[in-house]
DNA sequence: TAGATTGTTAATCGATTAACAATC
DNA sequence: TAGATTGTTAATCGATTAACAATC
């Protein structure tokens, strides 16, 4: 269980078995890692490596998983198990979504403050986060001890608060802003575009269409 | 410009480039693939590839590319130029983010309707859109004639909701409820999960305090 | 035992990167 | 011309898939 060695395209399918696992009924104890990538439409082999890859106990033939280990395997190897502490900078339609939404305490991660420079925000609150003036952040961030910095900013402000928050002890910026930031080493910026996604799926529906036009030739 | 032809990780840089580009001076008439490359972090020959892949013209030798034209393909070739119709499923704190957001007009993609179960909600607008009664997506979707399906309700009702919408004319749903759908060929799903970001990033940075860690040894 | 299932070693596939020839 | 830059062909790298041996 090394978890530095396990490769990123499998990373990205951890979480997704997690939750299929956790849509299972309660009677289900075993499941095998064939029956997994019959219901997620993935390859077996694929799904028995990445199972193998974080799971400790392993499975047993014939046999399969156990659902209950397998999940608390999976969770430890996320780190859902224990909580980090993240800021919140920008609360907007989307920073306001974010803040309320319920499924990061699961997954392990708090966000221990939010911050805006509208003063028809700052003081409430949303959820159980408290929305203070931007400029506390240097106050507040650092007694936090939070390492990860949630960006829901209009593009032009996100290098400006980046930077902002580096300097207050953010190691990890999860990026929803178009904007392109520019970190110094070790810094992790993870960017959640939009209009890569929506880009996707235009031209995946494009390609569709294309083909579907061209069987009834 | 085989739009067919391009991979996918290509696919996912070209509105990275196409967002990093619309920042630049209007002054700037040209730049070059090198200077694209080394303002993202990016391989060089790896930008070349994928701007050569989206440009009608090419760049040219010691000249590099022109900023204008190049905006327009990238535009042309995302499909930007041409709206497609979407409609949205679940007017939640994440519903109503995306419904009043303005970014997705210069994508290419107009939400033409909403739709909710909420009686506090139906019969209301967010932006310019039109919230109706779930009841009513059978009569409303295939006059509309949507394509694309954004669900953002609770996964429970994500599978029975995505049967409906393709039941009315929907090709494609992008997914930002946390089950996974089960859908008939050749429907396209793309699956939003702020679950995978977040193991990403945990991993990244529990990854970044050891290595840092040891150094100090 | 036979068969389902596991985990691993080897082969294939696709994307990235390096080397190079072409051009303004 | 010399040099910056392009675009392409070949080499490398990494992930997926196939084949297989191990095990309950």
């Amino acid at each position: 269980m090394d978890k530095s060695n396990i490769s990123k395209p499998s990373l990205r399918r951890l979480p997704v078995y997690l939750s299929y696992l956790k849509t299972l009924p309660a009677s289900t104890r075993t499941i095998s890692a064939t029956a997994v990538a019959a219901a997620l439409g993935l390859n077996e082999v694929q799904v028995r490596k990445d199972l193998s890859a974080a799971s400790s106990g392993g499975g047993r033939p014939k046999m399969g998983y156990s659902v209950k280990e397998l999940i608390a395997d999976l969770e430890e190897f996320l780190g859902y198990r224990n909580t980090k502490d993240a800021i919140l900078i920008g609360v907007g339609r989307l920073g306001g979504a974010l803040l309320s939404f319920k499924g990061f305490g699961e997954c392990g991660m708090r966000i221990a403050a939010a911050f805006d420079n509208d003063p028809m925000k700052i003081g409430r609150r949303i959820g159980d986060v408290q929305i203070h003036d931007i400029r506390e952040l240097p106050d507040v961030c650092p007694k936090l001890g939070a390492h990860i910095g949630i960006l829901t900013t209009s593009p032009e402000h996100a290098q400006a608060l980046c930077d902002l928050m580096l300097k207050n002890g953010i190691l990890a910026i999860w990026n929803f802003s178009t904007a392109h930031l520019e970190v110094p080493e070790p810094i992790i910026v993870h960017n959640e575009n939009l209009a890569v996604s929506l880009a996707m799926i235009s031209h995946d529906l494009e390609e569709m269409m294309d083909r579907e036009g061209k069987q009834e030739d």
